[in-house]
DNA sequence: GCCGTACTACGATGACTATCGTACGAGACA
DNA sequence: TGTCTCGTACGATAGTCATCGTAGTACGGC
């Protein structure tokens, strides 16, 4: 039953190099605050941010399994990239997304571990109410 | 020259109880940390949250001087309670604004200094940026 | 070369938002 | 009572955003 996220969680990692098409993404210098903000104010983006935070540092865009459309799903890794949270390579058909954990780090120490810290909190406050 | 600042920073403090009129708040337990994350994405709002931690916890709306008008500033001062990040009340002819500090550490522990201190990092770089 | 998979681009749409101006209410003070 | 200040309410507006569907591109494998 994981097997999709087996198959999924380390693909093409045979590729050398990357693939020719890359992606614009900010210097560590520009990134905003108020724009990481932003990216993680979205419950579906900091779904996304969470999981990679927890499952690994290179996950396809389709290893989500997001309650969203293909589209959507583009748009939100789209402004997590622009924002600087995440990283994006293509490598063959797969886009693989990284947390830029050392570009935030250096920028605003301890703030992304604060982040997933409440982040897991919230999740686990929500579990409880949800098991009476 | 900081006489206004002075007379309002400590405004209408001889009142002892809270005005009849008050405002609706988010208990702590409702406090999302997406709310709170998307109110302090907004640049006019990090900066009222900055001052407010900085220079006091009980300041009133007029104290801040904001680039926008006074109907943007009360617009900014509720999300920034109905999120639950601020408390406001209202004494005299004034509303006082705090941080609601112990809910915020209470939910999402280092959270808000990390914040803080992220912010505060950020306007230290574009300060240095400006002195070339 | 052909097909399937992964992802994108584009246009549309409904919702929200930051901003303003004007008009109003509530309290302090003469 | 009148007046001043502080802040609100309301309507308007321009902009952003999350979402979708459809059509299209890029790559890997047959």
């Amino acid at each position: 039953m994981n097997s999709l996220k087996a198959r999924l969680k380390g693909a093409a990692v045979t590729s050398p190099a990357v693939s020719s098409r890359d992606l614009p993404h900010p210097e560590s210098a520009e990134i905003r605050l108020e724009s990481v903000l932003h990216a993680l104010s979205d419950p579906m983006r900091l779904r996304i941010v969470r999981e990679l935070a927890a499952d690994g540092d290179e996950l396809s865009c389709s290893y989500f399994d997001l309650p969203v459309t293909k589209s959507t799903t583009t748009h939100h890794f789209r402004v997590l990239r622009e924002s600087g949270v995440i990283r994006q390579v293509y490598r063959g058909t797969a886009k693989m997304n990284g947390l830029r954990r050392d570009d935030l780090d250096g920028l605003f120490p301890g703030l992304l571990d604060a982040l997933l810290d409440a982040a897991a909190r919230q999740a686990a406050r929500v579990r409880d109410l949800g098991d009476g």
